[in-house]
DNA sequence: TTGATACACTTAAGCGCTAACGTAAAAAAC
DNA sequence: GTTTTTTACGTTAGCGCTTAAGTGTATCAA
């Protein structure tokens, strides 16, 4: 089959330790010996098989990535500068999809473990609530992305959650909206901590919240457009009904945009909105969607010499990096 | 550290061997012990390693997927079924990025050889024009997704891309347009076979194609919007400017449409549009887009069985699977 | 001269698993 | 009742690599 250590190691009358040693770069090995090495597994084009290397030393250099929806750009875009990250120092990324199922997201993160991954990297779709004992018991470092859970003591990459809602809920403030509604999720953590952001800017600015203007639904990934459809009939429903929206997600701003314009309001004169995403297409929408960025490329460099860190030293304490939100203004929310 | 396949044996009083068969419902074990194993196995939460299994049975029970860009909504769906299906089958799946550019695409394919996938999927960013060395030299069997090869003789899941170049054209004709011009690409066989099918549609209905009226581009995936605009103000140029525009891929026909409308013309009405890909967000754009469906789900889906097929039985006849599109038609090619 | 100290390698052992063959007992065949 | 077959296991060897523990030789201090 392939060219093997062994091969290399005959061929040039040394023992196969001293090439592996020679091609990991390890201190005991001549000068001349290691360039004659160098050179003969370059033109011999040969590969360590990397499942003899990970079952010996116990290091796979690969990690495991668990998300909730491939398709979603945010855990796309976020994926490929992973994988970007990863590349660079010879990691490999293998990825599973939860499709938004705690039961598939634990069957998934079970056989990653069995592929002895250095570092487990998961944006779980199990609630905040409590840290699930699977992630807890895991065999690889963990290093939680996007969604965190309640007094997790464990590694996290993702948004400043509580930012995103201010930073949108006083944009609304700022143009002069008084009536200000939230679609938003519940469970998750970014759920939690941007309707905190957004009540916390609206106390601020001493604007009141009627609780009918708080509406939360699940599934905001897959179809995010319908739920937002729907959850934006239930405002239009109030007998005031308000004068701008935040939206979890941008999917769900564009569902809840349909919903408004086809009651005939007109947007952002009638009703504003805020996404949050900054889907590479909202420029193109029907109505040019402002939204607040998550940087999601910078979250996956991020993530990316986080997990190398793990990876090299498993034991260390946990670290929470968050990245600023920031917000890009279009025509949803300013008549242009 | 985990439960290894001795532990198991010892405390049931066999052999290893015993269980690592009873495991994989190898015939040659009776139903009791079978049972035996079954339950302490579940019992005490043993998961093979996968990496020793792997060195040891020459299978990895996963396959490697490089695509040119994780972001870019058709290879998003299509990974994401193809996870689907591979997962129902216990089979994991390794992926990597090549951004579009050959030399990492190569490399990629290396490093998920090196870790022993059963098979290997590749879109390739290479041109079609000659079989690369390494996918013919791999010792894992190569299914090509989406791009093939000129003469190759590799098994191949893909779209019917000269239906697809006559599918969107014809509907052009048959909406009365008889200037239609083309932006697409170079290189890779979808753009060539596109290009193919529209010139067959064109000559079908006795359209002459001026020269002009076909420009074509590179990188339509990443920043294809741009693309699509700059090939538009150069169709815009024309003496005669077209009244009817089929482009490689969605998001070349937002900026091509972007180009058109700052040009002042309506859309439809002027100019009408025809997409390849069928966004999720094609009904949400400005004009929503009448695009060719290439049922990137099924494709994926269709790709997951060929490979658990190839996984068991490496040395079949190639195949080639080609599925048919589906013209979705929207607002931008009817006046609605 | 002796012993310590590097240096540059080799030898031995084993990671956790499976393929291939071996074997003993029970069942079936004659 | 002996041979053959079948059933249900066990033994051996090894996948390709790494870690840990040597081994021999040159170098240097005492």
């Amino acid at each position: 089959m392939a060219v093997r250590l062994k091969d290399i190691a005959r061929e040039l009358g040394v023992s196969t330790v001293t090439v592996s040693k020679a091609l990991r770069g390890r201190a005991d090995i001549g000068q001349e010996t290691r360039e004659r090495v160098l050179k003969l597994v370059a033109e011999m084009d040969y590969r360590p098989n990397m499942l003899a290397r990970g079952l010996a030393s116990g290091r796979s250099y690969a990690v495991g990535l668990v998300v909730p929806d491939l398709v979603h750009p945010f855990f796309g875009e976020f994926a490929r500068s992973l994988a970007g990250g990863l590349r660079a120092e010879g990691m490999a990324l293998i990825l599973a999809s939860s499709e938004d199922d705690p039961a598939i997201e634990q069957q998934e993160i079970r056989t990653l473990l069995a592929r002895g991954i250095d570092v487990l990297l998961v944006a779980s779709c199990r609630p905040a609530a409590d840290f699930p004992s699977d992630l807890a018991d895991s065999t690889a470092p963990v290093l939680l992305i996007d969604r965190q859970f309640a007094g997790g003591r464990a590694d996290f990459v993702g948004s400043d959650d509580i930012a995103i809602g201010e930073v949108a809920t006083r944009h609304l403030i700022g143009i002069g909206r008084k009536r200000i509604a939230h679609i938003g999720g519940h469970g998750m953590s970014p759920s939690l901590d941007r309707l905190k952001g957004f009540k916390r800017a609206l106390s601020a600015a001493g604007i009141t919240l009627p609780k009918a203007y708080v509406v939360t639904r699940e599934r905001f990934e897959e179809s995010g457009d319908s739920t937002g459809y729907h959850a934006m009939q239930e405002l239009l429903a109030q007998k005031k009904r308000p004068d701008a929206v935040f939206c979890y997600n941008d999917l769900s701003a564009i569902g809840a945009m349909e919903a408004a314009l086809q009651a005939g309001l007109r947007i952002p004169e009638d009703i504003a909105f805020v996404g949050c995403g900054n889907l590479r297409y909202a420029d193109y929408l029907r109505i040019p969607l402002t939204s607040v960025d998550q940087a999601s490329e910078r979250l996956g460099e991020a993530a990316a010499a986080r997990a190398l860190e793990l990876a090299d030293e498993p034991d260390q304490p946990a670290r929470t990096i968050r990245l600023e939100p920031r917000l890009i203004v279009r025509r949803s929310s300013v008549v242009g």
